[in-house]
DNA sequence: ATGTGATTATCACCCTACATGACAATCACT
DNA sequence: AGTGATTGTCATGTAGGGTGATAATCACAT
């Protein structure tokens, strides 16, 4: 009854990345909730771990995500221990974010994590075609100007 | 300040699918808006396009998605005049849903326009750059058991 | 020094989308 | 005729982000 054909857009490229991103973006977030860890949540840690002086504004600059939004983020990761506010000294109004050893200890747990997964998404793939999909994709998304490491559901509309 | 050096993951494959996966379904949902088309509305009228008899029940199993929020949709799509409610002969609870031929006729803008939307995508990449992609997106797509034609957005927990 | 406007973080409110559970009508099966 | 399942609808609740206002501080001009 039902016609099982698969649809005329479903062998688009653009349906294909979204479908397939979307699985992945799923599976990410799937493989992180064990950790209590959020994409959003380790995004933000991640760049903490990567060095440099952050405040709450920079990260939401940094992440394309709104500075109201970044209030609650923050709030929810000072609970449970894995980053700290303290205040700036050069600029009083602002807080300085600090990743906790704790904090520290998450984002090199999850790092991990991702090379499983990556292993268990392309586990069909062998290892010419996995850099060439690396490949393409890098060149996709430099095309589109995406900037590494942001998400672009991070990305509200931040004018 | 910012140190602009790109996190570890931003080379995962995972990652990168998910990047430009959301960054496809961004410029997706974009481009449709101007005809007044969701994406998920679009999946919707796609496949009615395709033949067959639908219910609304059955368009909710086949997208995915929960037969509550299948109300409102079709409700919209009936008041722009793209659909219409049909009581079934066989089954007088159900309605079949029909498309009007003011809907078959968006149904083919968008696949043209998804035409479009791929050469945008796909402008950095040569023929069996795209080619090769497309194929590797499938075999992916295979591996995690993605249905042809169906975004895992839209698929919530059905059980 | 002082006043003016911008920046930072916070808060309170709204609005949308989805999930959930209850409901009437109809069906399938005994 | 009776029982349970299915279909569509509706009325909730809830989680999430968007928006605007606010207090504190800064930067800059006078």
């Amino acid at each position: 009854m039902t016609a099982p054909e698969p649809t005329r857009y479903a062998g688009s490229l653009a349906f294909l990345l979204s479908q397939v991103g979307a699985h992945c973006a799923h599976v990410f977030a799937e493989r992180l909730r064990p950790l209590g860890v959020t994409p959003r949540a380790f995004g933000l840690m991640s760049n903490l771990a990567n060095g440099g002086n952050h405040t709450q504004q920079s990260l939401a600059d940094l992440l394309g995500i709104h500075r109201n939004i970044m209030v609650g983020l923050v709030d929810a990761l000072e609970r449970v221990g894995w980053v700290r506010r303290e205040r700036s000294q050069r600029d009083r109004r602002a807080f300085e974010i600090r990743l906790t050893p704790a904090g520290s200890k998450i984002v090199t747990q999850v790092n991990e994590l991702v090379d499983d997964i990556d292993e268990e998404i392309a586990a069909g793939l062998s290892g010419a075609e996995r850099q060439a999909l690396a490949s393409l994709l890098v060149t996709l998304a430099q095309r589109a100007s995406l900037v590494p490491g942001v998400h672009p559901h991070l990305r509200g509309l931040t004018p």
